[in-house]
DNA sequence: ATTATCTATAGATCTATAGATAATGC
DNA sequence: ATTATCTATAGATCTATAGATAATGC
């Protein structure tokens, strides 16, 4: 039972991360305190001397599993075509906890609480303008019309392809969208992801 | 207390159109059935007589839910930039009731049990090819692959819009995609939603 | 002395069932 | 006679709190 201040962060942290998790895996609803605390390894009654409340749970885990997304963003600001492969390619993968927090969780944060919800606004504020920068100097005019076109393909085609149990249909699905970005906004015939 | 097999009929269907409702609102987890029953006018006795358990109405809820894309379907097939502005304005509204199935329950369905997948699939592909059906016979090669991104863009574009409680930016983020999505794939300039 | 964690529990709510009531329909 | 709905409740689970325990840190 170890009570340091140093341990007391490294488990704030750690519920924080286990949540970030579950929350995209299984809903922001369809995982309880308890269950996040047994992962962790740590009863329940120690919650409330991390988090005032469940909220308030949400609101951080969900700004954590938006910290995974500044990587992505930094890589289409300078690689756009790789980061669309990627956006795409990770969607395959069964893996629920490592999907992008705007596919799995978009949908739940649209039912919390204004807290919550600012900072989904504030990473998708910051993903347009990644994905404008990425498509650099050319047609000045139309970049914001092609960010928000581009990022919302990228969202709702992992969305579809998660959605569905249909194996081929998901990749089928991802690896068209893949091909027509790119053809369409680097006009590249790439190979099937 | 009516109690006719009319009656029975009727509320099974007043069941179904509440939950599908209510699901796509508050999330497949974030409704009970004493809630649905409430808002029908029944009490929660009653409602095993119409669903052996709550998977079963999550179920054919769903299926509901999703009837409602059929009429977008055929709007698609003929007129598909008509379907697109319709797509892009329905997300303007703030009514989640009316909110499409695909952009409302993708991430709840995933976490349901294979029979509501298979709808999920079903209405997918139907979606898919219908929006396949709209682009003509121009560009078979890459027709599929223009269906797919053209979906996956209205559905990403809504979820992203709806998600955000920054009502500008979701306004500048659907009217973006639209003109976009015309000028890509009709070659228009169309005015702002 | 303070406090991170544990044990135990209160109060709310959820799914599902049992038995009563009051209509329908043969 | 059958059954759609109602009343009541069992059993599970969830959030949150109270008080005990055992470390840290002055």
């Amino acid at each position: 039972m170890g009570h340091s201040q140093s341990d007391k962060l490294r488990t704030h942290e750690r519920i924080l991360d286990v949540a970030a998790n579950r929350f995209r895996e299984r809903g922001i609803e369809g995982v309880s305190i308890s269950e996040i605390m047994k992962e962790v390894g740590i009863t329940v009654g120690g919650f409330y001397k991390h988090f005032s409340s469940r909220e308030a749970l949400v609101a951080e885990a969900v700004s954590v599993a938006f910290e995974d997304t500044a990587d992505w963003n930094e890589l289409a600001k300078y690689q756009l075509n790789k980061a669309i492969d990627q956006y795409l390619s990770s969607a395959q993968h069964d893996n629920l906890e490592s999907c992008a927090a705007f596919t799995c969780l978009a949908a739940d944060i649209r039912r919390s609480n204004p807290a919550t919800r600012d900072i989904f606004n504030r990473n998708l504020e910051e993903a347009l303008a990644a994905v404008e920068q990425g498509l650099g100097r050319n047609n000045t005019a139309r970049r914001a019309h092609k960010a928000a076109t581009i990022f919302a393909t990228l969202v709702g085609a992992s969305l579809l392809a998660r959605g569905t149990s249909d194996e081929k249909l998901a990749r089928v699905l991802l690896s068209s969208v893949s091909q027509e970005l790119h053809f369409t906004y680097f006009s590249e015939i790439v190979p099937s992801l």
